[in-house]
RNA sequence: GCGAAAGUGGCGGAACUGGCAGACGCGCUGGACUUAGGAUCCAGUGGGGAAACCCGUGAGAGUUCGAGUCUCUCCUUUCGCACCA
């Protein structure tokens, strides 16, 4: 053994150990329990980032402590390579998106390896394969076939300038990103997949994943947004009937059918049919729908703009009273959800409220609380009132509580045929087409005579060329006509393949199943049914709704296609934190903001005793920043962290530990240089202790029923923090407190310096717990101080080892005693004794006397084995 | 705007089921060793107080013998919002 730690020769030597038995080579085996452990898939940016390897640490941590309790355990990896920034990489470096890729999946590939993961490299995809990508095809058509995916139009964000569609990231304060044009929206047809279809048992089987977390299950619940309500069609009046040109009805759908007398006046989206009409004869109104047309697409915009809204001057009747309501155009009402249509009942509702208030509209109030405290004829008007109550004003439905009357109202608006009850989801069908190069292509063509054809399976992958070099305006497919120009394939005749791709998220929806049979003839086979579903799956939180929402419902629709069977991808999830760096910037003359990494700032005490952060350039010579916080490690803020450079000088091993040790997984992570040298000491003084240990000889067996009272006190630290460690990672997934035990575990070790015979069988004992506790976490390391201390297996294949109740037990233990709930003493009883021995050994404490004495005692609760509480 | 989460020493965090607030690490202070220390080892380290003790988990209220933990109101920060992945 050496007799300092080298982390690079270590590393070198385990990895390689591990090669050369393909010690990661998963395969089926129907004799052992399986466990599939998924880490999301990255995107080949170009460089790990420390989020990387953080998922991809506690991934493997579970792996290989999985490992040691006996699964056959599957931890694969891949490349989610299709995607923007691969054509921005090429749109300013002029390189084709696929080599640009390749190349980065290469160098991170390299990256992965040196941080030691247990992956089985064999199952290794990209998503840009056409070997991976036409199953999406494939299945595309099938649902296509099922009318699960259907045409129809969809708003996107335009830039005129550079005639091409944005995605939202593109669009900065409403103008694009390369041009600075405002943003217009623009409608176009797209191919959507109709996850609303499985909108009731997306929902409802969340009920059912325990091990999710409760947060992302929530989020995911409030998502797909289930509401009751009522549709009401609101007839056209003459002037309406006249400008859509027939007869017909504005339909809403609302969740308060029972304040349907307050309706003062109908809202549309400034994209509905209505608003358009309208706005043919009324050059206002046109320049309104107009100026709602900027801006981007994203809900956020929207909900977050002045509520504006203007009058067509058409009308609709009451399907009750026969009152004409006045049809407004409103920014504020989305064309996406529901019939982008609602009634106006300010009274009791606060966003109609505030826009009557604007608008001058009537307030006519139809519910009061059932207490009286609600006064209707309160003036000036200064709230909605939106809970339920009972019914005023509403003709033959007054004098109902909010509930009666929302039914009786809807099966009133039955018995007319205007309405009814039904259930509303918030979820919208989800739209894949996207109109860019470096994806998918969808695998429709459009022929003059057919119309929309389906390619057939025989002619399946569309394959995407890989030599177009995008310029940043439109998609590079649409100008290729090597491309789009085919054949029909029902007419023969000449006809144009689609050029819009599929969304990324089509290929996270499945890539999963695909690592258990990376080589199959079909989308999936067989062993999908033993490795799947996946037992455990980690990624960011920032995916705890739409990716995790479409992989669900791509599962679902593949279980109903007879493909799999299960209905659910993941079983456990865990939902990791970001990692946060301080930000520096510096705002230079030209005002332009320069960010610096917070590996270049120097801190120093200035004249006057503040403390000044500084960071010298080449060109500016030192300049003065400014701390601006923590935020999310990235590009644009300059503070990231290089996991080559740390794996570099201190180990894969020491990043592996500071990751795992610096906060529980799921918050965020706070970069901090000390705490990685905190991390690196930690490790050499594991490698001192052992070496110390080894120095001496080989260390005698352990004879327990032999030891000395502080033998066996190092004993029982040794199998509790084995117990607390076990305990952590299996069941709470919380890995910074299983290190901290070990920590503990470790100065007890280096407090006791007994060299006697048993004594350093103890100590033997401890470390080869320590080690193998720690061989999750830190595994090059671990490998070689296992092999240090004697022992001849290899790490990677050992057993997990078990608490040993008899080294735990324990004669009495320490009960803290409270009087009125604080705390005045410890005291040290029996395990045996009984709650009155307990009770008495409190109450003749002497300190606990001195704050009961000359007082009457009310009360005594006794808590068994932690606590007395005296109450005076 | 809507949805979700988080606020505990100088810092990251611990306290798992309502029961000793601050485990473990960083930093800091003092000491040892050393030609030297950004190495290593030892001791100390929430605030106030000479002490007895008192105070202390974003703010305010409540429930309880007992609240960081439960309930309500508020404040701040972070994440998501359907074309970033």
């Amino acid at each position: 053994m050496q007799e300092s730690y080298d982390p690079a020769a270590v590393e070198r030597a385990a990895q390689q150990y591990w090669d050369e038995r393909r010690a990661f080579e998963a395969r089926e085996d129907s004799t052992r329990p399986k466990y599939y452990c998924l880490s999301m898939l990255p995107y080949p940016s170009g460089r790990l980032h420390m989020g990387h390897v953080r998922n991809y640490t506690i991934g493997d941590v579970l792996t290989r402590y999985l490992r040691m309790h006996g699964y056959n355990v599957l931890q694969p990896m891949g490349w989610d390579a299709f995607g923007l920034p691969a054509e921005n990489a090429a749109i300013s470096n002029g390189v084709p998106p696929a080599r640009w890729t390749r190349e980065n999946i290469a160098h991170m590939r390299a990256q992965l390896k040196s941080l030691g993961f247990a992956i089985d490299w064999r199952r290794e995809l990209a998503t840009c394969d056409p070997q991976f990508y036409r199953w999406n095809q494939w299945l595309f058509l099938r649902m296509r076939e099922k009318g699960l995916a259907y045409r129809k139009s969809g708003v996107v964000n335009w830039d005129p300038v550079d005639q091409t569609v944005l995605a939202n990231e593109q669009v900065i304060d409403g103008r694009g990103w390369r041009t600075g044009a405002p943003v217009q929206k623009r409608e176009i047809p797209m191919y959507y997949l109709a996850i609303t279809r499985y909108a009731e048992e997306l929902l409802r089987s969340l009920d059912t994943m325990q091990d999710w977390p409760e947060r992302v299950r929530v989020m995911q619940a409030n998502w797909i947004g289930r509401s009751e309500g009522c549709d009401i069609a609101f007839r056209y009046a003459p002037d309406a009937v006249e400008a859509v040109g027939s007869a017909g009805a504005l339909r809403v759908f609302t969740t308060r059918a029972d304040t349907l007398y307050g309706a003062t006046f109908m809202a549309v989206a400034a994209e509905h049919t209505v608003a358009l009409a309208a706005a043919r004869h009324n050059a206002a109104l046109a320049a309104f729908i107009e100026e709602c047309r900027r801006g981007s697409v994203t809900e956020a915009e929207v909900a977050t703009q002045e509520k504006k809204g203007m009058p067509t001057g058409l009308h609709v009747l009451h399907p009750f009273t026969g009152a004409p309501l006045e049809i407004w155009v409103a920014n504020y009402v989305l064309m996406a959800y529901g019939e982008g249509a609602v009634m106006g009942v300010p009274a009791h509702d606060e966003r109609d409220f505030e826009f009557a208030l604007r608008n001058g509209l009537p307030v006519v109030t139809v519910v009061r609380s059932a207490s009286g405290a609600y006064d209707e004829a309160r003036a000036p008007w200064t709230a909605a009132y939106a809970e339920y109550g009972v019914t005023v004003n509403s003709g033959e439905f007054s004098g109902l509580t909010s509930q009666d009357a929302m039914n009786a109202i809807a099966a009133a608006l039955e018995r007319k045929g205007l309405g009814g009850k039904r259930v509303q989801y918030r979820l919208r069908d989800w739209g894949i087409s996207r109109q860019r190069y470096w994806g998918c292509p969808i695998p429709i063509i459009h022929c003059g005579s057919c119309g929309e054809v389906p390619v057939p399976d025989e002619q399946l992958p569309v394959v995407l060329p890989e030599d177009l070099v995008p310029d940043g305006s439109g998609n590079p497919l649409a100008k290729s006509p090597a491309f789009y120009e085919c054949r029909c394939p029902k007419c023969q005749g000449s006809a144009r393949r689609e050029t819009d791709t599929m969304d990324t998220f089509v290929d996270s929806s499945w890539y999963f199943m695909r690592y258990a049979c990376p080589d199959a003839p079909a989308m999936v086979d067989a062993r999908v049914g033993y490795w799947l579903p996946v037992d455990q799956y980690i990624g960011g939180i920032e995916h705890a709704i739409l990716h995790l929402l479409y992989a669900r419902f791509w599962t679902k629709v593949m279980r109903d296609f007879g493909m799999i069977g299960f209905g659910e991808p993941f079983t456990r999830l865990l939902t990791q934190g970001m990692v946060l760096n301080d930000i520096y910037s510096y705002q230079g003359e030209a005002g332009r903001k320069r960010y610096f990494n917070p590996a270049d700032v120097d801190t120093r005490r200035g004249p006057d005793g503040v403390e000044v952060q500084e960071v010298v350039t080449p060109e500016l010579g030192t300049v003065r920043v400014t701390h601006e916080g923590l935020g999310k490690m990235s590009k644009s803020s300059g503070n990231g962290v290089d996991p080559e450079g740390l794996v570099e000088s201190f180990g894969a091993d020491t990043a592996r530990l500071f990751i795992m040790f610096a906060s529980p997984p799921e918050q965020t992570l706070e970069w901090s240089d000390e705490g990685v040298q905190g991390a690196s000491r930690f490790i050499r003084r594991l490698w001192n202790a052992v070496y110390e240990h080894v120095a001496a000889g080989a260390a005698p067996a352990l004879e327990p029923l032999t030891l000395s009272a502080s033998q066996r006190e190092l004993r029982r630290a040794a199998h509790q923090a084995l117990a607390k460690a076990t305990d952590d990672i299996g069941r709470r997934r919380s890995f910074n407190t299983a290190i901290a035990a070990v920590m503990e575990l470790l100065n007890s070790i280096g407090r006791c310096s007994d060299a006697s015979p048993q004594g350093r069988a103890v100590r033997q004992e401890a470390l080869s717990i320590a080690i193998r506790v720690l061989a999750p976490i830190t595994p090059h390391v671990c490998h070689a101080l296992w092999q240090a201390l004697g022992f001849t297996s290899a790490l990677v294949d050992e057993r997990w080892p078990t608490p040993d109740a008899a080294a735990l037990a324990q004669q009495r233990h320490a009960i803290v005693v409270q009087v009125n709930g604080k705390l005045r003493a410890h005291i040290s009883v029996p395990v045996d004794a009984d709650e009155a021995a307990v009770r008495a050994a409190a109450l003749a404490d002497a300190h606990v006397q001195k704050f009961v004495a000359g007082k009457a005692v009310r009360r005594v609760v006794v808590v068994p084995g932690k606590l007395v509480n005296v109450v005076v």
